[in-house]
Order: structure tokens, then C-alpha cells, then sequence
DNA sequence: TGGACTCGTGGAATCGATTACATCGATGCC
DNA sequence: GGCATCGATGTAATCGATTCCACGAGTCCA
């Protein structure tokens, strides 16, 4: 492959001179440019992206680590993330964990060792030692859908609080009390933050949230499958199931539907995570929406503004809840429930 | 960032020695290897990835180039070809051309400008000058499920005929005898072949495919949404849609429930490429399944042969039918209908 | 005892770019 | 006319690794 030399050559000019041309740098004759322009394209140059960061110390690209590329959201994520990062100029390499920390570790290290200009994570666990240290030595890092307490990084993610409220408003309506969910793991505040709000949301209607309707999934399919198999085994088993992700959602359709009961007469089922497939599920799946793509636009843009020396900022979008017929007919067809105590939820958009 | 001469300082050897040692070459004192070991764990070395990628004009990275990441199918395709990859030491950059031509020749340039050891490629379009140069040019690379013909590049990909043939089979047991397809673009050999399969299918049972059943899409959701609506407005509407790939069955869906109608009664459906939610749509949607891990993991390994060396191979897997309810009720529960005049098709592994 | 060999090591070239600095000719101004 | 300035260009250092080559010390065998 052609070097800068062989264009240097060809045009008759030095590789300095060369260089100038290609980066659009003032101080070049007019001719200078024509013969080394010419040069470029007889010989087919490309500057090599290894040596040209090599030397200036920047690789633009961006590292996206996700928890799962099975799972449509992480992929819409990932497709709204290299989208803005073009725009940006950057290039994005995406690392998928599979929801396990050695191999989360084992991209960011990757990553790292490639000389990023900066890192997207979705932390798959409580963070590493080796991801955490990045963060303290100063990589540019921006974490996207979840976060690590405690790490001076900024954060862009969706709060579903309100979306969660309006939901279990909906379940009340409809006569439910008895609601399960199924839960993520504990370590990631996704995990957490659903079972809390859920908990919260329940209190609001004095509802309780046992221990035996909490079950522990790990955001794949399996797990929602096992724990929705536990649910059905309890002796007085729940009225709903809320998947903390779709997957976890698709699992509990699998088990229900291999017990040979129906959705939503036998048991009814909600999600976190709004999917073009709920439209079409039997029967169409009640989930609660986040802005996927404004997350990992918001994202990037946070993460470049650090790379280039501006203040990033965290920012928090409102997740909203789509209702659809799993939960069981509504008495009234509406899209936007208002909950019982307080109005709808107004779109925020707050920034720390 | 420690570099390589950081640790030479710190462990009192040159950098020669702490490449050495870190290559495991055989000439070096044990002690100086423990004083190197030492240096680098006190420092927090890592050797940077682009300075030896220059240096060894190796990168020890496949690029993958995709034709849309929201595909369920390629998305799976993309993991196993990670996972094969990593086993055999090597990462991945996945670009994402989402079905434009000019986004995929924008990922084959930045990959081949960050020297990537070989490419794994799903053309999206019947190939840009700039990738029939590079594959000319030398550049290890395979195509995996879409290929372009008349380049000598290998091929992975899944051979779908039988599998098509057994779906008509079973269509026609249904009684259903007026077929239509919403193919893929016709520049892509997924686009064509699955056309040309099923026409030469129908032709078996005598029955036409006439030009007003084959719907033009793009293998995205909109386009089979389209297309179908153009078939339901048809004087004399096909009795089944089979959409050549997921997403436009999604399409189809959204247009059949759009107009009120149901699936299978007033139309049937199939498609192209199995993915998990089919079990669970309205109703479960029989599909042609694709190995596709297996074929991630083929394709890698035969860029990996031509990389290091070996001579890669050509492989086709075949693609099996899954009979689910979309077609209307079987009259006998079977999951592998025997066609009519000849068994079942056995699995074949071909090489070329 | 001395030459051949091996082993461990360091010096320095190299990969392909960018860029500070030096150089040189032309121009402008007093 | 002479000196400062400016524009265009080239030379060479540099980024962080790998690796060829040379060298000194020790070992072995004739």
C-alpha cells in the first residue's frame, strides 16, 4: 500500500509538503497541490489512520461498551451512537460484555490499549478496578443507560420513575394487587432503580412487594423463563409479571405460554424496554418506552465535548409507558393513564 | 501513559529487553524478566496497540461490515463473529451500513484505513469500485451470507433452496395457491436468490409467480409494510406474503393489522430468517431458520485461514423450515413437511 | 590456550505519519 | 538599495513499539 512517500515521490515535493496538502494546511502553491493531488489518486493513497495516531496521539474513535447486543435496545443505542459520533467525526468500536464482567473487562482493556479518545459504557456489574482507574487516570468516559455510583464520570439515562408509577396506576385500574417482577441483577443500577421504583409506585396503593415476587433475572431471555416458572410454582402465584428488559419479557412469554396459560386472562405481563416486536406479540405487549436513540445521542455528544475540552454534562430523559393489551383490556382506551394521586408526568429533562 | 521506555527505566534494561520480555522471546535472563515484570506492574503498563500495529503492520482486527444492526439476524451473526474471533486473538470493528451503499463504502474506507488484517463482508449493494479494488488489491476477505459473484473472494453463506421448496410444499398442502414475496433488493444475492428460489419452487406445483406478487422491498420494516399494502389492494390479493427477510414480515404485519385483517385467516405469512420473537407474534410466524451462528463462526475462520496463510474455503450450510401457525393450522401437527415428490432435504455441507 | 559458539543485552533503524525549525527567494517599505 | 517580512518548501525529530546487528562474557572442545 502507498505510503506518503511514494506520493512525496511521485509529486515531486517533500513528504512535509505532502502532508500540508492532505491536511488542509494554507501555507501550499497551488501548484504544489494540483501535482500532489494527483499523486494521491494515481497511486490510490489512504493515510494510514495506525501512524497518523501514532503521532498526534488521537485515534478518533470512541469505545462503546455494551451489556448485550442481543438485546434491541442496546443495538438501537449502539446504531444512534456511531450515527452522532459520524456526524462528530468520530468513529465508534463496540465491545459487547454479554452481560458478563470478565469480558466487559476484557473490551475496555482492548479499547484502551487501542488509544480510544474515549469511552461509552453501560457497566455490566459494580465496575472493575481496571474501569474505575481509567475513569481516575482521566480517559474520557461518559456512561450511557447505567451507571457507577460513586465515580466522577457523567451519566445519560433514562428515569422511569414516573414511567413505573403510571404503570402500576394502570395494573391498580385494572384490578391487579398482586404484582411480581423480575428483576435484574442487583449490581447494576438498572437493576436496582426498577425495583425500587416498583416498590415505591406499589406503596403509593399500599400495595406490598414480597420477597417471593421478586424475582432474580440477569436481563437474558433464560432467566426471565426460569423466574417466571418460580412465579407460577408459588402457591398463590402473582397477577403480573414485570420484566425489568424485553428479554427477560420474551423469557416469561416462553414459560407461560409452555405452562399453557394465556396472557393477560391467566397471568398478565409488562416490560421495561419498548421494542417494535411488542406491537405484534400475543398478545401486544404494555412496555415502558425510553428515548433510546436521544440517550445515545446525548451520549456522545457529552462524551466529544469532553474529549475536546468542554464541560460535559450528565443528562437524565423521562421514560414514558406505552400501553397495549398484556396487562388486560383497558376499561377505558387511552394511551397515557393519569395516575391516581398526582397528574401525568410531565417530559423533564434535567442535567447535573 | 507509561510507554515502553518508562519500564525500561523503572526495570534498568533497555527497551529492547522489555519488548523481549513481553513478547516471551526466549533470550532473556530470568532476572531482568522479573525486574521487567515488576516495572510493568508498578507502572500500570500496557503496550499501545497502535504504535506496534505500525511497527508489525499487523492489527490483529477483523472488520465486519453489516448491512443493518437492527436486524435480529445480522446482530446474531455479528456476536458469533466476535466470539470466533476472539477466540482465535483477533477483535472486531463492526461498521454498519444500513442498507445504503454509500454508508457501506464509508466503513470499508475507515476500516482499510486503520489497517485491519481482513474484512468480512455482507454487501449491501452488487459492490462499489472501492471494495473491488481492495478484494483485487489483495485484501484477505470473505463474504458471509451476501456475496458479489465474478469476485475471487470466499463465501459463507446459507443455501435456502431446499428450505424454500419445503415452505411452498407446505403451503401448498394449505390449499394455498395464489404466492406472493416481498423480495429484497435485487442487487444483493439474498435479494435475487430468494426470488429465483421460490419462483422455481411454485414452478414445480405449476404455479405462476406473476409481476404483480413480487413486491419490490429493501429488507427493511418500512418497505414490507409498503409492499404488502400494495398487495391487499390488488383486484385479486395472493393468499400468502412470504417477505425475504424479518424485518419486512414485521412491515407486513403492521400493514395486515393496520387494515383490520388477521393473520392467517384473511392472509398468511412467512418469512425469511427465524428469530426468537417470532414464536410469540400474533400468530407465531413460520419461518426459514439460518445457521447463523455457525456461519459467523465459518466465516471467520476462513479470513482467519487466508490471513495466516491457509487457503480458505467456501462454505454453504442449509437453511431448514420452521412451521409455525402463520400459514394457517397444519392438518397433520408436522415440524419438517415431506415435499411432494421428493424426501426431505438432507443436510448438506458444501464446499467449493 | 585459543577459536567457535551461545547467551543476554543494548544500540539504532524502522514503520508512516506530523510539525517545529531552517532556508530561500520574492516583496514591501523607508 | 537594504533590511524586515512573508510564503513555500525541505530537513529532521518524534510518537512507541519491534527487531537486526554487534558486542562482551562465558562455555566447550580441539
Amino acid at each position: 500500500m502507498a505510503s506518503i512517500k511514494d506520493v512525496a515521490a511521485a509529486a515531486g515535493v517533500s513528504v512535509a509538503t505532502v502532508s500540508r496538502v492532505l491536511n488542509g494546511h494554507p501555507s501550499v502553491s497551488a501548484d504544489a497541490r494540483t501535482r500532489v493531488m494527483g499523486a494521491v489518486d494515481t497511486l490510490g493513497y489512504r493515510p494510514n489512520a495506525v501512524a497518523r495516531s501514532l503521532r498526534t496521539d488521537q485515534t478518533h474513535t470512541l469505545g462503546l461498551v455494551i451489556s448485550d447486543v442481543l438485546n434491541p435496545y442496546f443495538t438501537e443505542l449502539a446504531r444512534s451512537v456511531e450515527e452522532e459520533a459520524r456526524a462528530l467525526g468520530y468513529s465508534v468500536i463496540i465491545g459487547n460484555a454479554d452481560e458478563r464482567p470478565e469480558l466487559q473487562d476484557h473490551h475496555v482493556r482492548n479499547l484502551l490499549d487501542r488509544r480510544i479518545d474515549g469511552l461509552l459504557v453501560s457497566p455490566t456489574d459494580g465496575g472493575s478496578p481496571l474501569m474505575l482507574d481509567a475513569a481516575r487516570a482521566g480517559t474520557p468516559m461518559v456512561f450511557v443507560d447505567r451507571w457507577i455510583p460513586g465515580v466522577a464520570v457523567p451519566v445519560v439515562r433514562a428515569d422511569g420513575q414516573a414511567a413505573v408509577r403510571d404503570l402500576v396506576a394502570h395494573l391498580h385500574r385494572l384490578g391487579h394487587r398482586r404484582l411480581a417482577i423480575i428483576a435484574g441483577p442487583a449490581a447494576t443500577t438498572t437493576g436496582s432503580e426498577r425495583v425500587e421504583a416498583f416498590r415505591a409506585a406499589l406503596a403509593e396503593y399500599g400495595l406490598p412487594l414480597p420477597d417471593t415476587y421478586i424475582g432474580q433475572g440477569d436481563f437474558q431471555a433464560e432467566s426471565g423463563r426460569r423466574v417466571t416458572e418460580g412465579f407460577l410454582d408459588l402457591p398463590r402465584p402473582p397477577e403480573v409479571v414485570f420484566a425489568a428488559d424485553n428479554l427477560m419479557a420474551l423469557g416469561a412469554l416462553d414459560a407461560v405460554r409452555a405452562r399453557g396459560l394465556r396472557v393477560p386472562d391467566d397471568i398478565a405481563l409488562a416490560a421495561f424496554d419498548d421494542i417494535p416486536w411488542f406491537v405484534h406479540t400475543d398478545p401486544p405487549v404494555t412496555a415502558i418506552a425510553q428515548p433510546t436513540g436521544e440517550l445515545g445521542r446525548a451520549a456522545v455528544r457529552a462524551l466529544v465535548d469532553r474529549i475536546e475540552g468542554r464541560t460535559p454534562r450528565s443528562v437524565t430523559l423521562p421514560a414514558r409507558l406505552v400501553v397495549r393489551r398484556s396487562c388486560g383490556e383497558a376499561h377505558v382506551p387511552s394511551q397515557t393513564p393519569a395516575p391516581p394521586t398526582q397528574s401525568p408526568s410531565p417530559v423533564q429533562r434535567s442535567t447535573s
